[in-house]
DNA sequence: AAGCATTCCAACCGCTATAAG
DNA sequence: GCTTATAGCGGTTGGAATGCT
C-alpha cells in the first residue's frame, strides 16, 4: 500500500515553492494557445511538474494579463472595508467588486494591513479572547479605525485606479521579471 | 556592518460544492 | 442516489525583503 503510493509520488514527481520564469512561460504559452481547460490535464498536457491546483492558481493569481498589480488605493481599501462589512470574510465575492484584484490578494491586504490594526474586540461582559473573534464580525466601523475616511485627502490624488504603476514596473532586480515581460515573451514566443 | 525582528505576499493545504459518470 | 474528479474558496505558512537596534 504504501510502496504503491511511493512509487506513484515519485511516478508524477510534482514540483512545490516558487514558480519558475521557464514554468510561468510555459503555462503562459500553454494557455494562450489552447486555453484554459480542466486543471490537471492542462499541467500535464503542458509538460508542467505542478498540480493543477497550482497552476490554477498561478494563473488566475499572478500570470492572468487581466491582474492588476500595486498598492491598494484607498478608495479600493475603503471599497474592501464596505465590502467585508457585508459579506464577511468571502473574499472571491469582494474581489469582483475590484476589477484585477485577486482574492488571495484582497484576504492578504485585509489580514497583513487592516486586520493588524484592529484592536481585539473587548465583548462587554469584559471577556478577551482573541481566539473568539470571528474575522467576519469586525464591523466597518472598527474597520474605520485604519483610515478614517476623512483621512482620505491625506493620500496622494489618484486620477485612475485602473491606471497607476505597479511597483515592478520601477523594479531592477535582474532576479525578478515583471508581467510586461512575461507577455512580450510569450508574443514573441507565438509570433 | 551585523544580527534580529517584523512585514508582506506567493503558494500550499484542507475543506466544501458541483459536475460528470 | 452514489462515487469520483475537479474547481473554488478561505485559512495558514515559509521565506524573502525590509526595517530597526
Amino acid at each position: 500500500m504504501e510502496n504503491k503510493l511511493n512509487t506513484a509520488v515519485q511516478d508524477v514527481e510534482v514540483r512545490k515553492g516558487p514558480w519558475t520564469m521557464e514554468e510561468d512561460l510555459i503555462l503562459i504559452n500553454y494557455i494562450a494557445d489552447h486555453g484554459e481547460g480542466v486543471w490537471n490535464t492542462l499541467a500535464k498536457s503542458a509538460g508542467l511538474k505542478r498540480t493543477g491546483k497550482s497552476c490554477r492558481l498561478r494563473w488566475l493569481n499572478y500570470l492572468r494579463p487581466d491582474v492588476r498589480r500595486g498598492n491598494i488605493t484607498p478608495e479600493e481599501q475603503l471599497l474592501i472595508m464596505e465590502l467585508h462589512a457585508k459579506l464577511g470574510n468571502k473574499w472571491s465575492k469582494i474581489a469582483k467588486y475590484l476589477p484585477g484584484r485577486t482574492d488571495n490578494e484582497i484576504k492578504n491586504y485585509w489580514r497583513t494591513r487592516i486586520q493588524k490594526h484592529m484592536k481585539p474586540v473587548e465583548n462587554f461582559s469584559g471577556q478577551t479572547s482573541s481566539s473568539q473573534i470571528n474575522q467576519t464580525h469586525v464591523t466597518s466601523i472598527q474597520a474605520c479605525n485604519v483610515v478614517n475616511p476623512m483621512e482620505l485627502s491625506h493620500y496622494p490624488p489618484c486620477d485612475n485606479v485602473m491606471n497607476f504603476p505597479s511597483p515592478l514596473d520601477t523594479e531592477t532586480n535582474e532576479n525578478t521579471w515583471s508581467m510586461e515581460d512575461l507577455w512580450s515573451m510569450q508574443l514573441l514566443n507565438n509570433d
